[in-house]
Formats: C-alpha cells, structure tokens, sequence
DNA sequence: AAATAGTAGTTGCAAATGCAACTAGTATTT
DNA sequence: AAATACTAGTTGCATTTGCAACTACTATTT
C-alpha cells in the first residue's frame, strides 16, 4: 500500500526465484536422466487424467497451465506425435478439438511420477516439517 | 526421509510454481510495455553493479544466476552490443575476460527498477504482511 | 618439461518460446 | 439474415534456450 518496496520482500521475491529454478531443474535433470519427457508434458497429461472424461480443450488447458495458446498448439503436437494425446472432433465448437490422452499418455503418466516424486521430495519436501509446509503452502495461496 | 511423498508437498509446490510463474509474467509485461529488456538483463546487471570493481568473471555471474555458460555468452554478447558491458580482458586467466558494466549500463539498472519493483509490491509485496513476508522468507531459505 | 586433465568461454545446430498475422468458426448486433 | 465483433487454434518468423563439440588457456601429474 505504502509506495517504496521493501527490503524483506526483495530478499523473499530472490529466494522463491531461486529455490524455484533449482528445483525445477533438479526434477528436469531426473526425468531426463530416465530418458523421460520434460515437465511439461506430465502437467498437460495429468491436466487431462484428472478429467472424468479425460479429455479437455485447448483453451482449458490453456488456462489450467498459464500456456499461451501458441505454445500450447505446439506442445500439443508434440504429445500427438509421441501418441500420448489424440485430438477427437468437437462437435458442440468447430473450432478446436478436445485433446484426449490415451492409454500411452496414460502409461507414460504412471513412468513419470516416480522420478517427479522423488525429486520434488530429496530438493522440497524433505526440508520441511509437515506444519511448516502447511505455512508455506498457505501463504503462497495468497499469491494466486 | 520417509518413503511417499506427502500431498501437502504436492500442493506447495504446485502453488510455488504458479505463483512464481503469474509474477515473472506480470514484472516481464512490465517491463516490455515499458520498451524495457527483459528481467535476465537487470539480473545481470545489478550483479554486476554490486561488486566495488564493478566487474565479474563470466563463471561468477553463472553461478550467482544459476546460468549456465553457453547462454550467458550469448546474453552478454546481448548486452555488449546494447553497450551495457564492456569485455576487459583479464591478464590473471587468459582464457576468459572481465564483463564489466558501462555507464549506460547503469543507466539501464535505473531505468528498469521502478517498473520493475511496481509490479513486484503490487504483485507480491503487497500481499503480505511484514510478519508474513518474514515468514515466506525465512521458509524459502531453507531451499538453498 | 612433457603429458594429461581440467576449466573458461564460444559456436553450430536442434528444439522451444514469443509474437503477429492468419483461418475458421461462434456470438452479438442491427 | 447480414454485418460485426469475438474466440479457438494454427503457422511463419525471429529470438532464446539447451546440448555437444570445439578452442584456448591453466593446473596437475609424472
């Protein structure tokens, strides 16, 4: 509210800058390891399994991800090119198409959580108490 | 140190990475609507201008940004020929040089904080308390 | 002091991202 | 129902990123 920005919030903006870019790194490094797809690739088709129709359209993923829609055309190419996504017709919209994810994107989901987990907790979840990460999870809702 | 990891973690970190996302993407169309260069160049500068010589080996500057080599190359030939820094040449190592930063370098590191901390208080600082922000602060730290 | 290993930085190439312009369909206005 | 505005998605082009191979120098071994 008050017009100069603070020191402290500086300093905090730095380090979630930082603990992000390790950490995502960390996890890319990983999967990449295992011979496996990027992040991205999990997002979308995780986005897609959660469905109870396991498909979604393009703007919705979209929206879910924080993707622009030129990006999100082309990744989704990629998961067609790779069979983890189909594209079926849309009747009720000409326009676009839903994505669906197949038994392959399916199967790749299950391979790629294991290596994503195991990341995200040796680099996250290990350096946190339970009511710490309880803390950390509720002051970073206020961001969104 | 247990084997699963837990869905609070899941959760946190989901949210650290869209929180982080949404606030990089507000501070860049800051700073681009501004006809401003983007965050990666202020990063690099500001490092830069810290230092009492107001130089860095190109590694350093790696290290402290989490860069790797080949792309702060090219960054810096962006830069050099934006006239922000100077490559002096450095008789400890010949291998490498010294970057250093320019008068319209500075110029420059002046020129891109207002919006660049406008969009930061706005989108981030502003959302805390100093209590909280301490808190956030203190939690992330834990990462590095 | 020659040989070997390691480090700093660059460059070519492939893949990914960002932007603007475009196509094609939908929704709204008149 | 024609015209206009809007939305979904694609594509071409420029910029950026990531990787591997390379050059040139420094440090370590023998």
């Amino acid at each position: 509210m008050s017009g100069e920005i603070d020191q402290a919030a500086i300093t905090a903006w730095a380090r979630l800058l930082r603990a992000q870019k390790v950490l995502l790194e960390e996890i890319e490094a990983e999967l990449k390891d295992k011979g496996l797809p990027p992040l991205t690739w999990y997002d979308v088709l995780f986005e897609l399994y959660q469905r109870p129709d396991k498909r979604m359209r393009q703007f919705e993923i979209g929206e879910r991800m924080l993707l622009s829609k030129f990006n999100l055309s082309r990744l989704v190419d990629r998961l067609e090119k790779n069979d983890l996504v189909r594209r079926d017709a849309c009747p009720e919209d000409q326009r676009g198409a839903y994505v669906v994810i197949t038994a392959d994107g399916k199967r790749m989901l299950k391979r790629m959580w294991p290596p994503y987990a195991k990341a995200l907790k040796e680099n996250f979840a290990d350096h946190f108490s339970k009511q710490k990460l309880a803390t950390l999870s509720c002051l970073l809702a206020k961001l969104s």
